[in-house]
DNA sequence: CGACTCGTACGATAGGCATCGTAGTACGTT
DNA sequence: AACGTACTACGATGCCTATCGTACGAGTCG
């Protein structure tokens, strides 16, 4: 009944030195996944993948976010059968000072405007 | 010999208030496009499609202006045979405060941090 | 008019990708 | 060990897209 350890599967991800502009801006520019990256900003902790409900099936969703771990912009790593999701502020802020900021408050002001959020 | 006039040759553009930021990172996803942003915005002014000496097939560039133009990152007029580009700065600005800034920042960074800008 | 430049249109091609369904693995609980 | 939950792996499918080449249209200049 104590919280899980964390796993030892192992779950590849790019090094900070690694990402990409182009790999961020094509992660973000899928709905689905801007989506995530909000909800995960939101709350600013860990959330696990099924925390999400999302409309498409689970196989999609494990998609969308392999490639935003691939892209380096969350962290994901295992706690018992949970997968659980952060967003790697540090290195993103670090890489490109404000950028994520200023993406989520795109996102806000679009789902203002368009009325979905 | 003076300045060729806005030929009559229509293009169309999204409203302002049609430009999604989904659309916006999708264009700027790709390295080409991101290049073409870039140089615009560093001279800050209307360049002509052939200025820009991209290493990919001039079918190929028109490909990109129009994916950048359908996305209202830039505008294109007719000038005479010369069609020119242009960045949507206010409309950017409007819609979506500090964006385009950081990301041409966060491109810059990245130029030099691989050492290609 | 004729020649030239700039850019487009269209078709082809090859690769990427968002989605699904099914079968399976890893872990915790009983 | 048996079961349930959380997530994955794999194959299929259909669409999107970056690229090219060739042929064409629009405009300017001689």
């Amino acid at each position: 009944m104590t919280s899980p350890a964390v796993s030892s599967r192992a779950l590849p991800h790019p090094e900070r030195g690694e990402i990409r502009l182009e790999g961020i801006l094509h992660a973000l520019s899928d709905p689905m996944r801007l989506r995530i990256v909000r909800e995960l900003a939101a709350v600013s902790d860990e959330l696990s993948c099924s925390h999400f409900d999302l409309p498409v099936t689970k196989s999609t969703t494990t998609h969308h976010f392999r490639v935003l771990r691939e892209s380096g912009v969350i962290r994901q790593i295992y706690r018992g059968t949970a997968k659980m999701n952060g967003l790697r502020r540090d290195d993103l802020d670090d890489l490109f000072p404000g950028l994520l900021d200023t993406l989520l408050d795109a996102a806000a002001r679009q789902a203002v405007r368009v009325g979905s959020g």
